[in-house]
DNA sequence: CATGAATGAGTGTTCATTCAT
DNA sequence: AATGAATGAACACTCATTCAT
């Protein structure tokens, strides 16, 4: 079963999960099709079970987020998170992938990965409002503004290797230091 | 073939790229198959045929990117633009969803959306740098981060009447302004 | 369509409802697959609309059999009623055979059959009351008996060319006859 | 094994012999795959020992009927051997059910199960001719006829206790004693 | 130009059967 | 003797694409 779920963020890393034929999983995973259907009653339901994985290593994340001791707007902290999250998140990027057109395969699916964000944003909003929000910044759509672009960067960025670099997580730690914690009066 | 573009549009909106068959597409559009097959080769083709459209509309968007003039960080010239962006790629979004795997269909459609943005990238990063890229700040990177930022920050927002709020186009601003234009020194 | 329905009687025929796969339709009305599923949604749905054809002919047996004016015992009649009845039964031989354990397919089809069933009873044992039951005779139970009887006889005398002997039916005909109308004394 | 087989039975009863899954007895059994395979070659095999099982109680009935003395006619003994016949009938019903198209799946099994309605026919064919057969009634037809009523009655009549009804066999003998035995001259 | 019935390769899923433990 | 995880051949069903009308 374990071998199946890593079959499967193979394939969907490589294919997409729309494109990805249950043969795919099963010849990565050396197994037979037969064995698949043993675990999961179908190819959506390996879904559910990998965004069940996905939310169990989320929750780490804002309880990171929530940890956060001293200034939120200490440069450190903040560059720390965004390294944490930014490897959770390239992780289970193949599922991210898969978010959009879900609506389409299993609403109820994709409701549970709406809920996991909007955790996320939450936790974040919270922790704006708490550093007492700045003029010209609403704390729910600056939190989702920083999910959605931690969220996106890296699917632009082609990182090869996987790694973000060093300037790059000093950009990001700077636009949501600078633009989000301490923006300079309008 | 207008009525058939139009048609997947909505039909890409509600089911997504990859659930949505012709029959879904001809059927909104009131068509048959064989008019589909007349007009485009097949279902890539279609695909290809629609990016065309935003390419369009999309260099109008880097066009207004280099013609502003004075001060690139005129908060209300940039306000302007995060307007016009956002209100481009909703009508765009049903296609922005498909990129992630659309990989796996047709790689040559692929690499045109990249370009695209990667067009749009480009244009966003020779602003920042000719605006004199603060420290803390890499071009490309945080070019790359706004794009990022605003691509996805719709997604999230279920903006029900898909207009997006004053409110959250002000937050945007901010950020992006004070974020990327005039960090704090750190 | 009709292609295929006679080709899934001829497929039931020979190896029965379960026993025939799609294939085994389609290859001898000489379709494919698609087309198929162009006219039923699935196997259970073909099942369905051969029942539909089924009705129609056997509301002509009912009707028969109200027809029947003079004294219903009247031997030259019966006789009459009873080849019509069996050629008709022949003829969806393979479909009665799918009762049985139709349940366990599509509940929806086997109540509809039953209700077939249960007119046919309906109206042969209003006949019977009609003609005055005999003592020892319980004109619904004796129905049911007369109907059970025909509908199994013809699977059990296997008329290789599906005609029923002229001994046969004149038996039947007594068995009826003098059994159900003008049974002895007891 | 013992358990194996009844719990055959009580699958075939509720889902049909072909819709019942080998999953489905040993569930019911409360024992393995493995421990099925142990016993029964395959399903097939288990069949055919369920149809052992049903040989042996029925050469009970033809041993009935032969050692019917005094009259054949007898209403009573009549009576006692059409109800014996239909307590055990009911209990093999599910694989009576499965004759239609066993032919399909299993042919010895098929023969098997022929060869055993056979012998009861020819059992009481030779009783009928023993009576001296009336005119009209041609023995072998009509001990057909008879067998035919009797293995079909009971699946028409949902006798929910499963037990038949004092007048329904009233009105089984009375149908058997004077169309078969007694009827009147045509 | 337009149609929509027909096609069949491709895919998901089931289930009888095996075999290492 | 008993287990139950693993297997894969077999089958139902879908849908992009074609083509005669």
């Amino acid at each position: 079963m374990r071998r199946l779920l890593d079959a499967s963020m193979i394939a969907f890393a490589s294919r997409g999960y729309h494109a990805t034929r249950v043969n795919d999983i099963v010849e990565i995973a050396k197994t037979s099709h037969g064995t698949f259907y043993l675990y999961f009653s179908n190819k959506e339901d390996l879904l559910r079970a990998l965004i069940d994985d996905a939310r169990n290593d989320a929750s780490a994340l804002y309880g990171a987020l929530r940890a956060v001791k001293g200034e939120p707007e200490s440069r450190e902290e903040l560059r720390a998170w965004i390294a944490q999250f930014s490897a959770l998140w390239r992780r289970y990027a193949p599922l991210t992938s898969a978010w959009t057109d879900m609506d389409a395969v299993d609403v109820e699916a994709a409701a549970e990965v709406r809920r996991l964000v909007e955790a996320l944003i939450d936790a974040l909003a919270q922790r704006i409002e708490a550093a007492g929000p700045p003029e010209g910044i609403e704390p729910r759509a600056a939190a989702t503004a920083v999910i959605a672009m931690l969220d996106r960067f890296q699917a632009l960025t082609d990182a090869t290797d996987g790694q973000i670099t060093p300037e790059a997580l000093d950009t990001l730690t700077t636009i949501i230091h600078s633009g989000v914690f301490h923006p300079a009066a309008p």
